[in-house]
DNA sequence: AAAAAGGTGTTACCAATGTAACACCTTTGG
DNA sequence: CCAAAGGTGTTACATTGGTAACACCTTTTT
């Protein structure tokens, strides 16, 4: 148990709580720790969201599966996220969409009460509160720009600058499969695979199974705006 | 100034405010009230966000013009509603999007360290607040399912349930023009007038340029899960 | 009333991308 | 070590939807 102490004095979001009242919220259940297995379902879709959870350790995704049973990664949330920040006090409030765990995964849950009672008596973790669900709503915007990226290029272009920022290097490893990265961007993996033949065609870039090299920086300064 | 009082105690957000408390605000410069004129841009794309805005009366939307300079209308707030409230406490507060006033507008601006205040003063504001917030949140999560459903005949099904159910009849009278629809669904006139065309042979709906009569609503009820 | 502006409907053409089918690897589990 | 499972690359085909061009209306402006 004192392990998760721990973790939730790391959590940006909980660091402003007194270890002692943390302790106290676990044990009168307020708090609550659970701990999910790799591909474990955290919410169902349409499940009511009663507490505000914060990732501890590990990783969920938001996934949604279309009639004909296409899978598409909508967003990634790793330790010291929150889920539900923005369900939490909504008038509908239902996961819009099913969550899983990616990884073994450890959360904390946050009851309701408890949370808002935590508005008043700490200034400082409404002030958190409301900057990680602020953050968490420009995601989303960001995310619906992202969608609007129409051609598959564009996604990959911007997936692969993402990447060269943070690799810091033009040869990109590839951390995920090409199925996962077309699920992500949500392309059948095919067409993924089609415009990377096309873009090597056109001397853009060079690639295999496990990486992706980037030849010219210039088009995806211009087409990453 | 005594009708924008009242305007302000009809807010769902402000009501909780006493009117002694709103007119001392406004005089000392924490609450403003502006005024917009129809095509008026409330705030620029890239504008830094530091109040948070409640629409009075009037009519805002928010537009996204792409590299074509074609127009898709995202987003539509009326009274009641507020602007900003995802972005101000966010690590990155500059709109996203440009707003513009589509009707004569009436906008209250809070303060920052006004609205901070009010949530430590006023539990029943923060609630409303944080509701206010999700709530938006929540929209613009649908408005991502909303984009997700890619081809035009869905969004138009879309359309035509919500209006059905507005309208409570299967003869719905367009109160937007079709071009207005069409960036409203975010696709080409002229290719929702082609999907119409197609709607229209297949024997699901009749149209001319003021109505749409659906014929069908087996399809409708199928299309719009 | 004449002219200009803007909405509407239609169609030929083309680019983007989903679908399906297949061959070929690599990894995993018995 | 072998077989099954799952990732990868490729290509023919069909559909969707954007583009452009045009004719026809209705509304607004002068």
């Amino acid at each position: 148990m004192n392990d998760y102490l721990e973790l939730i004095k790391q959590a940006a979001l909980t660091n402003s709580i007194e270890s002692e009242e943390i302790t106290l919220y676990i044990s009168e259940g307020s708090f609550k720790i659970n701990t999910y297995l790799k591909n474990n379902i955290v919410h169902f879709v349409g499940e009511t969201c009663s507490k505000l959870e914060i990732i501890l350790g590990g990783k969920v995704t938001i996934e949604r599966i279309d009639e004909s049973g296409n899978l598409m990664t909508i967003a990634e949330f790793l330790s010291g996220e929150i889920l539900g920040g923005n369900l939490l006090f909504s008038k509908n409030p239902h996961y819009p969409m099913t969550i899983t765990a990616k990884q073994p995964t450890v959360i904390l849950e946050i009851n309701k009460d408890r949370l808002f009672q935590l508005f008043s008596d700490n200034h400082e973790f409404l002030k958190s509160y409301l900057e990680f669900v602020s953050d968490h709503a420009t995601i989303l915007g960001d995310r619906i720009k992202h969608y609007v990226n129409k051609t598959i290029r564009e996604s990959v272009m911007c997936y692969l600058d993402y990447e060269r920022r943070k690799q810091n290097s033009n040869n990109i490893r590839l951390e995920i499969t090409k199925k996962a990265l077309a699920e992500k961007i949500g392309v059948q993996r095919t067409s993924l695979s089609r415009e990377l033949a096309k873009m090597r065609n056109e001397g853009l870039i060079k690639f295999d199974a496990e990486s992706i090299e980037i030849l010219t920086c210039d088009d995806i300064v211009k087409t990453v705006s």
